[in-house]
DNA sequence: TCAACAAACCTGTCTGACAGGTTTTGCATT
DNA sequence: AATGCAAAACCTGTCAGACAGGTTTGTTGA
C-alpha cells in the first residue's frame, strides 16, 4: 500500500480506487480476504472518509469487493452482477438489441455445450437434465419453465469449467427474462412448446452421453429457432 | 421518478440506484441525456446528498452514467471499462486463467471475423488492414506491434456490428496486454513472428475479400497457435 | 472451561460547509 | 433588437464531525 494518493491527480476517488486494487494485487489477496477499514485508509492516504467510501462503493458496484454493515470490506468472488446491469442498460437505452444478445448467446453457448459434453461431472450432467425435466413437468406454468430454462443454460455454462463463459451467460439473464415470455406466447401451439422443451431434453441427453457434436448441433438449432420466433414477434 | 425511496429497505444507496435506473428507463433517456442534480434527488427522495453521491458513483463505476465536476451527470454510451476491470480482477485473484480468456476470445472472434467479412464497410476493411500492415512495418517495436494487434482485433469486433462482441473483446484488452509480451518473446525466431503477422494480414485480406470461411479459418488457426505458444511459456 | 457482557471498532447515514467549475441570467452596449 | 459580457445561481468534489446501529474482541464471572 502506498503512503499517499497522487495529489496532482484531479480525481481523488479514482486514485484511491487505484491504490486499493493495487493493494489487492500486491498483497495477493484472494476472495474473502479483508481490506483495511475506511478510516484507516483515509488516514493513510490523507483523504477524507467520504473519498474512501466512494471508492469502496465503486469497487462494490463492479463486484470486485463486498460491503456489509459493521464488517470490513472483503475481496469478492467473481460475479456477473455488474455485467448484467451493464447489458441491461445497453438494451434499455437501445444501444443493444435483443437479437444481438441472442447472437452472442448462440455463439457462446454452442461452445459451452461442447465443453460441457466433454468436461461435465456426473453431478453436473444430472443437474442439467434436472432443469430440462422440470421444464417438461411444469410446462403449464410459464414462469417456472422460464426459470428452469435460464438455470439450464447457466448450468451448462458452469459445466464448461470456464468461469468467463458463466459470467457472460449469467449477465444475459436479466435481458432474457424479459424477452422469454414473448417467445413463449408466440409458440401458440402446444406442439411448438413441446418441441422447444424436447430440444432441451435432447441437449441434456447429449451432454450426459458425452456427445459434443450432437449437443452443439441441437443448441445451434435451438437458437436458430428462438431467433426466428423473436423475429416473428417483431422484436428487433 | 418516484417520490420516495422504500424506507423498509436496509440499503438506501441500493434503493437510490434503483430509482435512478428506473428514472432512465421510464423517461427513455438516451446516452448524453442529463440526470437530475444530486441535491435535487436528495430532496426528492428524502435522503442525504452522500447517499445520492454514492449511488451516482456506483452507476459511474459500471459506466452507466458519466460524472464530471460542475456538470450534471449524463447517461453513458456503452463502454467496456467496467467489464475490463472485472475480468482483470478475476485474473488477478486467480479466479480466471489466461488460457480461459483465450478460449473465450477464440470462440467469439471466430464469429466476429465471420460477421465482419459479411458486414464490413470499405472503411472498416481498410482500417483492419491498416492495423495488420502497421504490425508488419513496425515489427521491430514490440510495443507498437502489440497495440496494433489489439486494435486489429477490436476493429474486427466493431465491424461485426454487434456492440456486445466489441464490449467483450474490449474487456479482454487489459489482460491481453499483459500476456502478449510473453507470447512475443517465446517466438524467438523472426520467422515465427513473421508468420504470426502474416496470419493477421491474411485475415485482413479475407475480410476485405468478403470470404468469411477463410477469415474464420485463419482466425481459429491464429488462436490455436497463440494458445500453444502461451502453454509453451508455462502460462496456465 | 465456557458463557455472558462490555468495550472497541466498523459501517451507514446525516448535516453543514467551502472551493472551484459550469450554466444561466440579465444588463449594458451596439 | 441583437449581441457580448459579467455576475449570479447552480453544481460537483471534498472535508470535518457526529451518531445510530451491527460486529468483533477481550474480559469477567460462574
Amino acid at each position: 500500500m502506498q503512503a499517499e494518493v497522487k495529489t496532482d491527480s484531479t480525481d481523488l476517488v479514482g486514485a484511491t480506487i487505484g491504490v486499493i486494487t493495487q493493494h489487492i494485487r500486491s498483497n495477493e489477496l484472494a476472495p474473502g480476504d479483508k481490506l483495511p477499514s475506511e478510516s484507516h485508509l483515509a488516514k493513510e492516504l490523507s483523504v477524507s472518509r467520504s473519498v474512501v467510501r466512494e471508492a469502496f462503493r465503486s469497487l462494490a458496484a463492479m463486484r470486485l469487493i463486498n460491503l456489509s454493515a459493521g464488517k470490513r470490506a472483503t475481496v469478492a468472488h467473481l460475479d456477473h452482477g455488474a455485467m448484467e446491469l451493464m447489458i441491461r442498460h445497453g438494451v434499455l437505452t437501445e444501444q443493444i438489441s435483443v437479437q444481438q444478445v441472442y447472437d452472442v448467446r448462440r455463439t457462446i453457448e454452442t461452445r459451452t455445450v461442447t465443453l460441457a459434453s466433454l468436461r461435465r461431472t456426473d453431478e453436473e450432467a444430472e443437474r442439467i437434465r434436472f432443469h430440462a425435466q422440470q421444464m417438461s413437468e411444469l410446462k403449464a406454468e410459464a414462469e417456472a419453465v422460464m426459470e428452469h430454462d435460464l438455470a439450464f443454460h447457466l448450468a451448462i455454462a458452469k459445466a464448461s469449467r470456464n468461469p468467463v463463459f458463466a459470467i457472460i451467460i449469467g449477465a444475459f439473464q436479466s435481458v432474457s427474462r424479459e424477452s422469454w415470455p414473448i417467445g413463449w406466447r408466440i409458440r401458440t401451439e402446444q406442439s411448438q412448446k413441446d418441441a422447444m422443451i424436447g430440444t432441451h431434453i435432447g441437449i441434456a441427453d447429449a451432454i450426459a452421453a458425452g456427445d459434443p457434436q450432437e449437443a452443439s448441433h441441437l443448441m445451434a438449432s435451438h437458437f436458430d429457432d428462438s431467433v426466428k420466433v423473436l423475429l416473428d414477434a417483431g422484436l428487433t
